[in-house]
Order: structure tokens, then C-alpha cells, then sequence
DNA sequence: GCCAACGTTGGC
DNA sequence: GCCAACGTTGGC
């Protein structure tokens, strides 16, 4: 795992009353912690690689859509919180030698001065086929292509 | 607050 | 290993 050379692209979902891109940008980088979905674990665990680029995405929010970007600075970063007896991650079927869920830190690139609204991407045909639009799409970690990332930059960015 | 889509759990 | 029940996500 982790061999690959070439740079991925990735979206992450935050609830911004949770976890904004301003926290973001304040922390400078976060542990993405609290992931419990084995298909988003395995993508943090598996496949992201130092360096490589992430959409900051808003959901559950007035406006959900993307604010920002971060970037992968640490990988195999053991999520702390399955630990946290008292805590709403608390798993107990974890173990501290075999820890169930890894996770990555991110670091702070970029805030948009306006959120790309998901109705906005979804009025787009050329995004038609983004993870992030299919029904039902609800990964919190979820890979976006490089033609996804550059587009969407290229198209939204100058504008906001 | 509703609800559809999806994931997880647990009995059998 | 099936599948019903339940919980969660997240847009609207």
C-alpha cells in the first residue's frame, strides 16, 4: 500500500458547526479524527499519500459545498479518539496494540472567498459523474479525480 | 423536520 | 451468510 508515486485528490466532509475551514485555518491542521465508516477509514489508511490535495467540503449547513483546500501532512496517524473512554468516538472493540481506525493529519491551504455550493457542481454536466453528486453519496472521505480537482479549480476558482 | 440511501448489527 | 431492524448521513 501507499506505493504509488503520483499525487491523489480527495474531498473531505466536515459539518462546519463541527469543524470549519476557518477552525482550519486558525489550527493550521487538524487530525482528521472520528471517522467510523470502514470505506472512508480505508481510503485514509490505504491510499493517501503525503502531499496529496483535499476539497473542505461544508455539509449539513445552509449552504453545503466546497470552501477550501487542504493537504495531506502526515499519514498512518492513529486516531486518538477510539480511545476516548468517555468520548463520542469511543470504540471499545479497539485494541491500543492493533487500533481499529487510522486516520490523516491536514493542513490548511486555502480558504475560497465564496463557497462552490454543491448546486452549483451539480448544475454542471461535466461534473455529472463526481462521487460527490451520485445519489446517495454519503462518504465523508471520498476520492476525487485529478481531472475533477483541476477542473473544478480552473472553472471556480478565478471567480471566488 | 422529513425522508431516501446506505451502513451496521444481530438473530437465526 | 442471509436479511430485517435499526441508526446515521445529509440534502432539501
Amino acid at each position: 500500500m501507499k506505493e504509488k508515486s503520483t499525487k491523489n485528490f480527495w474531498l473531505l466532509k466536515s459539518e462546519p458547526d463541527a469543524f470549519s475551514i476557518d477552525d482550519l485555518q486558525k489550527n493550521k491542521k487538524e487530525i482528521w479524527s472520528g471517522v467510523r465508516n470502514y470505506q472512508a477509514r480505508n481510503f485514509m489508511r490505504d491510499q493517501m499519500c503525503l502531499g496529496d490535495e483535499c476539497f473542505f467540503y461544508h455539509s449539513s449547513c445552509d449552504v453545503p459545498g466546497i470552501a477550501g483546500l487542504c493537504k495531506v501532512t502526515k499519514v498512518n496517524v492513529v486516531d486518538p479518539t477510539q480511545f476516548e473512554g468517555k468520548g463520542e468516538y469511543f470504540d471499545p472493540k479497539s485494541k491500543i496494540d492493533n487500533p481499529s481506525w487510522i486516520c490523516v493529519e491536514v493542513s490548511f491551504v486555502e480558504k475560497f472567498k465564496n463557497i462552490i455550493p454543491l448546486s452549483v457542481l451539480r448544475a454542471d454536466p461535466k461534473l455529472s459523474t463526481m462521487r460527490l453528486l451520485q445519489p446517495g453519496s454519503r462518504l465523508s472521505v471520498q476520492p476525487v479525480t485529478e481531472k475533477e480537482f483541476t477542473y473544478i479549480k480552473n472553472k471556480f476558482l478565478p471567480m471566488v
